[in-house]
RNA sequence: GGCGAAGUAGCUCAAUGGUAGAGCAGUGGACUCAUAAGCCAUUGGUUGGCGGUUCAAAUCCGCCCUUCGCCA
């Protein structure tokens, strides 16, 4: 039986369009994983979707004067569309705007809620009259009580940087009709995370040897120095999941509460797309099901301590209310390996400012690979890191083209001339030959290891070794001088370098998916490395989404066996003409592309 | 202000107590199958500073400097 793997993926915000440093985050680090382990084999389901509701949604419907779920709906279009030029292969990408997720949140809220970790408690808000509803946070501002600058939004001031407590807000106005809200009371229901403490510390102990220690610092580290305290899960907005309790119908979930449901959620709509109701048992009530979650560091706190206090409280209650005789308890997380930021030219990312490389706009002048190379190999894996256009341009032209792309022309292009394009017999190897395959096993262990580990960047740069040492190899034997003397030394030349550059092929896919496939076809195989993604409309009793799913088809990995090993490549085997598989860049796009920033 | 991270060759980074390394950039060279790509050789470092522990410190400890986060 292969093994499950869970790959979960941060849901991103439907307010806000995705740039470079999102996807070297979360979703680009998730799909090298998803990739790898589909070539191993397993039993990969890799989900995500928008995060559809919360308030930044409803400030942007209100500027643009449309509904929330409009404005949800283009960013999940773009979303899509995306990941899909990229090729992020979500098992399934939705939204949080579903049914099935309204459903499936609702029970796990009343898992919690009869398992005696909810509670309510009351505090004040701001309350317009005018509009007979309380504001968030966002949509009031006033005179900062810290600086006295006015303008200030009421949970922070942006003039000197301080957090503010809303309710000491100096002349609240609200931003939508600048009337005067007054603060009145209201009750939540909060997550006991006092109660949970204990638990969420002892599953946090259990993983802090192979966690990230940044991740490890930011959640047990934070628990033993200032310990948990009960957070306010709902709020009273229209626009998110009801809360299924009897009078409440005035408030919503909270969106960091819900929106980590997603995790589950997505995968029960998977199961239901697939006639497979129970499918999402396979990865959720199982322990042997490795679960990865792959987000920024900003989202450490919900994933390492809320959502595992989630799971941890709700137990066996979820799967009962799914209807299971024998009930069994939810999964919880293998391991968080959350990345730091990416900055652009050595400052900070700003979409307010443009001062953003965004992923569509990325894709409109170069390639996917191109993209997923440069933010592997530069992906902020132990400490922020920096997107530089000449980092850029210098890493395609010397790293990807000339080291790698260059490698397969060339031996390619050199076999197709001189041997009809069929893959040279090579007879008996020679030392030599042997040695340099020999290299490139051991290539397969030594990436496979730092995969296994999360080490997306080594990994990658071990690949672009074993590319060298293919170079090195070739300059060596020397099948041109070779092929003028005797052709069938050439042979043995040609045919070790081909298997190389076979095997590095797959090597290199899970980072460099497309020009892996073309490689492929060119040297004659049919059946594609991986499937494909595909988009679906689906109406529920909620409303219509749309949901990216991935299909393996015919694909190599469909099979379930493992790839990710030194495979023959057959003597005989007819091979396609190569065209190169990356473009070289001209320098003149480093100072074309700072020129875009900014404005 | 509190907590934390980072500081190693011009640049990006490795090296968890045992002779400071790699890639790129620079310099020199031989070759031509290949996107003038690739290969070989080579210049370059008081490991931010000061002190301590140790036979031995980039690494452990203390103080300081710089940069960046998180929290208040």
């Amino acid at each position: 039986m292969p093994k499950p793997i869970l790959i979960a993926v941060a849901w991103p915000y439907a307010s806000a369009k995705i740039h470079v440093g999102n996807i070297t985050g979360a979703y680009l680090p998730a799909d090298i994983l998803a990739r790898y382990h589909r070539l191993r084999g397993r039993d990969v389901m890799m989900v995500s979707g928008s995060d559809s509701h919360g308030t930044p949604v409803t400030v942007r419907a209100d500027e643009e004067n449309t509904t929330p779920e409009d404005i949800y709906k283009q960013y999940h279009a773009d979303f899509i569309d995306l990941f899909q030029k990229m090729g992020l292969t979500y098992d399934i990408f939705t939204s949080t705007h579903t049914q099935n997720h309204f459903d499936v949140s609702q029970k796990l809220f009343l898992s919690l809620k009869e398992n005696g970790y909810l509670y309510t408690d009351s505090s004040k808000q701001w309350y317009s009259p005018e509009q007979r509803r309380f504001l968030p946070d966002r949509y009031v501002e006033g005179t900062c009580y810290f600086c006295g600058q006015s303008g200030a939004r009421s949970d922070q001031c942006d003039n000197c940087g301080h957090l503010l407590e809303a309710e000491k807000l100096i002349d609240p106005r609200s931003k939508i009709d600048g009337s005067t809200p007054e603060l009145r009371e209201t009750t939540h229901f909060y997550l006991d995370l006092e109660k949970l403490q204990e638990p969420v510390a002892e599953f946090l102990r259990k993983r802090q040897d192979y966690w990230r220690p940044n991740v490890i610092r930011q959640s047990l580290g934070q628990i033993e120095t200032e310990g948990l305290h009960g957070r306010a899960i709902t709020r009273d907005l229209t626009w998110g999941v009801p809360v299924p309790v009897e009078g409440w119908d005035e408030k919503c979930m909270y969106v960091w509460f819900e929106a980590v449901i997603g995790y589950l959620s997505g995968v029960v709509e998977w199961g239901l797309l697939h006639d497979e109701p129970d499918a999402w048992k396979h990865w959720w009530t199982n322990a042997d099901c490795e679960s990865l979650y792959c987000i920024g560091k900003d989202n450490i706190p919900f994933h390492a301590i809320i959502w595992p206090a989630e799971l941890i409280g709700v137990g066996d209650a979820f799967d009962k209310k799914m209807g299971a005789e024998n009930p069994e308890s939810l999964v919880l997380p293998y391991d968080v390996p959350a990345n730091e930021f990416m900055n652009l030219e050595g400052k900070k990312l700003s979409g307010s400012k443009n001062w953003a490389v965004w992923g569509l706009d990325f894709l409109e002048r170069y390639d996917p690979d191109p993209m997923r190379y440069y933010l592997t190999v530069n992906m902020p894996e132990t400490r922020d890191s920096d997107w530089d256009w000449d980092e850029f341009f210098q890493r395609n032209n010397n790293e990807l083209v000339a080291t790698w792309g260059n490698l397969a022309n060339r031996v390619l292009a050199f076999a197709y001339k001189n041997w009809d394009g069929k893959v040279p017999d090579p007879g008996e190897l020679r030392d030599a030959d042997k040695a340099l395959l020999e290299t490139l096993r051991e290539g397969f262990a030594n990436v496979e290891e730092k995969l296994e580990a999360v080490k997306l960047r080594p990994a990658i740069l071990e690949a672009m070794r074993l590319a060298a040492e293919v170079n090195k190899y070739l300059d060596t034997s020397a099948p041109w001088f070779e092929i003028k003397e005797d052709k069938e030394l050439a042979s043995k030349s040609i045919y070790t370098a081909m298997q190389a550059i076979d095997w590095l092929k797959i090597i290199f896919s899970p980072f460099l998916p497309h020009t892996s496939q073309n490689l492929h076809e060119y040297l004659g195989y049919s059946e594609p490395i991986f499937g494909d993604l595909i988009t679906e409309e689906v109406e529920d009793d909620l409303s219509t989404h749309t949901v990216m799913l991935y299909k393996p088809g015919s694909s190599l990995t469909a099979k379930g066996k493992d790839l990710w090993q030194p495979i023959a490549l057959m003597p005989g085997q007819p091979f396609l003409k190569p065209k190169p598989l990356f473009i070289k860049l001209d320098e003149s796009i480093i100072e074309e592309e700072r020129a875009r920033l900014g404005s």
